[in-house]
DNA sequence: CGGATTTGACCCGCGC
DNA sequence: GCGCGGGTCAAATCCG
């Protein structure tokens, strides 16, 4: 927190995000699970919506908004919409010293199914669903280089969730649409080997590359729940990034910061 | 007109 | 016990 700084890692970043969700206050206020989500946004994306909550396959209702000491950005409070008594919740606040880079907090998780990627796609109605030209089978986060720089491009428009290290030269960016809630789980994870930075791009491309193993959450079955991801296995996504909205929608609570 | 956003007030937990 | 800071509420306002 006292960083003051925005740190380019996403590890170190995380390492963060991760001291300042520690206990102190609200943490512990109502024993919320946090899963914390570094995205960063394209430069206009920002201009677009004011603070650019990145876009979810939920939709989300602002209801509250608070500076935060030593940060210069707001910080806002949303609501899932998307049923009305779900109660999962998510922060979203910009990092201080980077304002293309926005920090997720999701609180509690949904309690009720999510909407249909398909029809979202194919039709997208709520506000939220702003991917003007990528469908669910785009959305594969491995393969970087070429279609990472098409979606380099994309972000511009639309925010992508991104894992990048500060060598990043050759653009080993992972971008993730959506909010990965557990990919920051295990970014955490991640956090907790203290991996030195020049095995940060590898240890992150065998992470995401892989199955997800390292995010327990992941490998939990939900019976009916599963239903609704069985139709998207179907789909050519790549294994990770089901894996990611799969958790992300059906979080299994498991709390991303240790308490 | 209904739903979403804004914004000030209020509440609550924690540190001193 | 008090003050601080963060989270939530709810009325007012905005917008499609």
């Amino acid at each position: 927190m006292d960083g003051s700084s925005c740190p380019p890692t996403l590890h170190s970043k995380v390492s963060e995000l991760k001291s300042q969700s520690q206990p102190s206050k609200r943490s512990c206020r109502k024993g919320d699970e946090k899963t914390v989500v570094t995205v960063r946004i394209g430069a206009n994306a920002g201009k677009i919506k004011n603070e650019g909550p990145p876009s979810d396959f939920w939709s989300w209702r602002k209801y509250g908004q608070k500076p935060i000491k030593g940060s210069p950005y707001p910080r806002g409070y949303y609501r899932c919409s998307t049923s009305k008594g779900c109660s999962a919740k998510k922060q979203v606040e910009r990092c201080r010293s980077d304002a293309s880079m926005m920090i997720i907090t999701y609180t509690s998780n949904h309690n009720h199914p999510g909407p249909d990627l398909h029809s979202t796609n194919l039709n997208p109605q709520t506000k939220d669903s702003q991917f003007p030209t990528q469908s669910t089978e785009d959305l594969r986060p491995a393969t970087p280089k070429r279609e990472q720089q098409e979606e380099e491009n994309q972000s511009q428009n639309q925010a992508t969730v991104v894992i990048s290290h500060e060598d990043d030269k050759e653009g080993h960016n992972f971008h993730y649409l959506q909010s990965p809630t557990n990919c920051s789980q295990y970014m955490m994870i991640s956090q907790e080997e203290p991996f030195s930075a020049e095995k940060t791009d590898d240890t992150l491309s065998i992470l995401l590359d892989e199955e997800p193993i390292s995010c327990p959450a992941l490998m939990t079955p939900k019976s009916e729940e599963n239903d609704f991801f069985d139709e998207l296995e179907e789909l050519p996504i790549y294994s990770a990034f089901t894996s990611f909205m799969r958790t992300n929608f059906y979080d299994e609570g498991i709390p991303a910061v240790p308490s």
